[in-house]
DNA sequence: CTCATATCTGCATATATTTGCAGATGTTAC
DNA sequence: GTAACATCTGCAAATATATGCAGATATGAG
């Protein structure tokens, strides 16, 4: 099989992996520094459970990393950059039928962007 | 609902949408100028019926538009910045299991950028 | 040891996507 | 007009993904 083949299917994982918004969410809330499972099931409003099944596909092609601590298992980002990637997604919803509002996209896009928000407190 | 769940649901269904080896391609072909669907079914080796499928999908997703001459249907990215942004999405999936090996990968960015490849006749 | 907490795994069901194929539409050549 | 070509649409079957729930495991408190 050509390259091209082979990387385009890889490609295509990727893409499936992220295309979730729950697992969106997830990486947008761990970009910021680790979260445990609990906190992210209070964060985005779902069962434990299902926040651990995301976890555990996002585990198993190395998106996320765990560390252990006593019961609680804190999931942080292989590689940061992929909150970034993720969000410059948002380039491309505009034009889409339906779309959101342009001020909403920024609006998140800010929440989700490390430059100018120091301390994150906010939930738009 | 809360805007960040909505801008999810939609970033992630942008994800959906390119998330298939075919569309990849596709997406990847026509970046460098428009191409009719015989073409592409050429390029890909794949039924004819199958690049349209993807192609009105993409369409109905403006993704591409079409130019209609004669009794071909040439299509082209409406933002072609997103053929870009895909290939950025390579720098993720070194990390995973069993993905393809690093030379390739460099060969086929290089295949999918505009920069250094001005007449694009190589098919790796 | 036992209980409560935190998380994981497995499995059945529900839902969505992909694929192949048959037939419809529109266009050009003769 | 008819034939050949280029593409589209619709639908059923195959495949993949998501969801909910029940039970397993692991840790710390008492």
């Amino acid at each position: 099989m050509p390259k091209r083949v082979l990387i385009a299917k890889e490609l295509a994982a990727i893409f499936k992996l992220i295309a979730h918004p729950d697992r969106i969410r997830i990486i947008e809330e761990i970009r910021s520094g680790e979260k445990d499972v609990n906190t992210l099931a209070q964060r985005l409003d779902l069962p434990s459970t299902r926040i651990s099944q995301h976890l555990s596909l996002l585990r198993a092609n190395r998106i996320v990393e765990e560390r252990r601590d006593g019961r609680h298992h804190y999931y942080h980002l292989t590689q940061p950059e992929i909150a970034d990637w993720i969000v410059n997604g948002l380039d491309f919803i505009e034009a889409r039928n339906a779309g959101p509002s342009k001020s909403n996209i920024s609006a998140v896009r800010r929440l989700w962007s490390d430059s100018p928000n120091p301390n994150r407190l906010s939930s738009s």
